[in-house]
Formats: structure tokens, C-alpha cells, sequence
DNA sequence: AATTCGGGGAC
DNA sequence: GTCCCAGAATT
């Protein structure tokens, strides 16, 4: 399978669009745009790389301005941190670089804020250095034209899409060649309506021929977020609490709670509290909390308070600790005020 | 390896 | 609402 890399670049000679960095080769400005474009749209940052280039025509413009007048020219854009990196790299270059960008894909890794691809579309546009940009749209056309199935956002298959992508390269037009891929991606070969019939690389795409290049590319499957739901007893005996060791496999795990039964969500709304109850201790339920959001789990929790010399005695393994000693309890934060009740 | 950082457009 | 965008830094 050969990539009809002459395709692609008579394609873009005459298909591409007329954006403010075409054809730019200053790389202080290719720069400035790869940075802006960072999961930006070119529609979305079009006027923000004029009104830049237009505030610090150089490097040293935008290493000695103040940071809010940078900040305020970013505004609206969004990822803050790109233009603190931004003006930072510019300092840094001025600082150590004696005021000239450095020329190198592995130089350009050196700043802040530039990582894989910004390095090497720099390398690539402003030098000619033949490192392969690879980009969402790049993941994007190379998955669907080898149909490569590996997940775009794991480790393996950044590895596997940079090596593809510097293996298909023209090494002799670096720059026009990853402009092209991109222009493909974001102009034809769309996430959810790819304009195959006005693609140049239809005839050879094995996505294509195959017709399930819908299927590309692959990410790693996101796991749902699971609702789970909890009752709380929050048991004082004096000055002592009950908590529990919570065991391996699952979350807080080698941590202390206070002993909480989890339940369905027809049990949690509906609790039965009969046993509890007959010991004739007071029971004081609150309102439900707001439900604490994991990484992929919703928790929701009802809290019970007790309070009585002898509660202890009608509990089983439970771990009684001083009241003073429970700061650290893995609990949601807005639940531990009440601790001190 | 997973998460965070953002605003906006397409659907 | 979901997905994606000319990704990088942090944990």
C-alpha cells in the first residue's frame, strides 16, 4: 500500500485555502498560529492571529509586553495557559536563544506550550524539516486511508500514527505535504460526512474501497459514568465516631469512612430503619447532599446521625476513633462540618 | 494512563 | 444533549 502523496500535494496546490499564514516562512509567525490553532478552529482563531501579529510584529515584542495586554488579546479564546506559554517562550528565547527561533524540531520541543506537533509543523513550514505534524485531522485521514484500528489516544497509537505519518511524508515538501493532510482533514475528509467523491486520495483509500471508513478513527472507549447510592450513619458514642476500613477493589480503598450501606436506587429513596429504630435512639436524617461526582461514578448519600452512651453496644466491627483525630476522613468535603456537631 | 483546560460550531 | 476542533501539561 503507497500513499499517493503527489495526489494530495497537486490537490492542495490548487484546492487550499487562503488563510492569513499561508505561505508565511517567518517562523516567529508559523508559530504564533500553530499555537492559536491548538484545538481551535481556523475560523475561530483567525482574528485573534491577526490582531496578534499585529501587536507583536516580533519576538521581542511579545517577550516584553505586559502579560495582561497578551492575556486580554487572548480573551474569549480559550486554554489560558497557551498564551502565558506563549509569552514565556518568547522570554525564553530571547533570554537563551540570543532573539533567534530556534530552527530544530527537538530545539522547538524546548518551549513551553510547544509539544509533538506544534514542534513539527514549525520544523516542518518554516525549515523543511521532514518530521511529520500529526494532528486530529492527520489521526483522522491516515486511520480511515490504511484503516488502522489502533485507539488515536493511547500511547500505542500516538507512537504508531507518528511513525505512519513520517513513513507517508514527502520529504521534500515537509511543509506543504503536513498543510495537505491537514487541509484534507478539516476541508474533505470530515468526522461525519467525508466529501469522498472530491477526495484525491479516493482511489487508493482502503477506508473508502472498504466502505466503513466511518469506523475510523478509534479512541478508547469512555467509560459511563455509573450512579451509585449510599446511606451514611454517623454513629457518636462520648466523644468517639464509628468508622470502618474500607476493603481492596474499590473506591477509598485501605481508607476510613464512617460504616455506610450502599443500596439500589428504589432502597435509597425508600429506607427501612426499623432496627435501628427500636433501640429508642434518636435518629436525625437530612436533607440529601448534592451527589459527589468521581472520575466515573455519581455518589449520592442520605447521612443518619446518632448519638448515645451505649450505641456501641448494638454495633458490630465497627472502629471507634476520637472525634479530634477524624480530619482526614475520604469523604466529601461539604459532609465533614458535620463531624463537629 | 487519565485528567484538565474552553469556547464554539455541527448535528 | 454529543462530538470535535491544525494539543500540551500535569498528576
Amino acid at each position: 500500500m503507497d500513499f499517493p502523496a503527489n495526489n494530495l500535494l497537486d490537490w492542495y496546490d490548487t484546492q487550499k485555502r487562503d488563510l492569513p499564514w499561508r505561505g508565511e516562512k517567518n517562523p516567529y509567525y508559523i508559530w504564533l498560529s500553530e499555537v492559536i490553532l491548538q484545538q481551535t478552529r481556523v475560523e475561530q482563531g483567525w482574528d485573534y492571529y491577526v490582531n496578534f501579529v499585529q501587536a507583536f510584529p516580533t519576538v521581542r515584542d511579545l517577550a516584553t509586553a505586559p502579560q495582561d495586554k497578551v492575556l486580554r488579546l487572548w480573551q474569549g479564546l480559550g486554554y489560558y495557559s497557551r498564551a502565558r506559554n506563549l509569552q514565556s517562550a518568547a522570554q525564553y528565547i530571547e533570554a537563551h536563544c540570543g532573539g533567534i527561533f530556534p530552527n530544530r524540531y527537538t530545539d522547538l520541543l524546548k518551549l513551553k506550550g510547544v509539544g509533538n506537533y506544534t514542534a513539527a509543523a514549525v520544523a516542518s513550514i518554516a525549515f523543511g524539516e521532514a518530521v511529520a505534524a500529526v494532528d486530529g485531522n492527520v489521526y483522522r485521514v491516515l486511520s480511515r486511508f490504511f484503516r488502522v484500528s489502533t485507539a488515536i489516544d493511547s500511547t500505542e497509537g500516538k507512537k504508531q500514527f507518528q511513525h505512519l505519518a513520517d513513513k507517508v511524508l514527502d520529504k521534500n515538501r515537509a511543509g506543504d505535504f503536513n498543510q495537505a493532510m491537514m487541509e484534507l482533514g478539516a476541508t474533505v475528509c470530515l468526522p461525519k460526512k467525508p466529501l469522498c467523491t472530491a477526495c484525491p486520495l479516493m482511489s487508493a483509500c482502503q477506508g473508502y474501497l472498504h466502505k466503513d471508513f466511518l469506523n475510523f478513527p478509534n479512541k478508547t472507549p469512555k467509560k459511563a459514568v455509573k450512579n451509585r447510592y449510599f446511606h451514611v450513619f454517623v454513629l457518636q458514642a462520648d466523644d468517639k465516631i464509628a468508622v470502618t476500613l474500607r476493603q481492596n477493589k474499590d473506591i477509598w480503598h485501605g481508607l476510613y469512612t464512617y460504616p455506610l450501606q450502599e443500596l439500589d436506587l428504589e432502597n435509597f429513596n425508600a429506607p427501612k430503619l426499623n432496627t435501628l429504630e427500636t433501640h429508642g435512639f434518636v435518629l436525625q436524617k437530612t436533607e440529601t447532599p448534592k451527589p459527589h461526582l468521581l472520575t466515573h461514578q455519581k455518589l449520592h448519600f442520605v447521612f443518619y446521625f446518632f448519638a448515645g452512651e451505649k450505641i456501641a453496644d448494638i454495633f458490630d466491627n465497627m472502629i471507634w476513633k476520637e472525634q479530634k483525630n477524624l480530619k482526614n476522613l475520604p469523604f466529601p468535603r461539604p459532609f465533614l462540618p458535620f463531624l463537629g456537631e
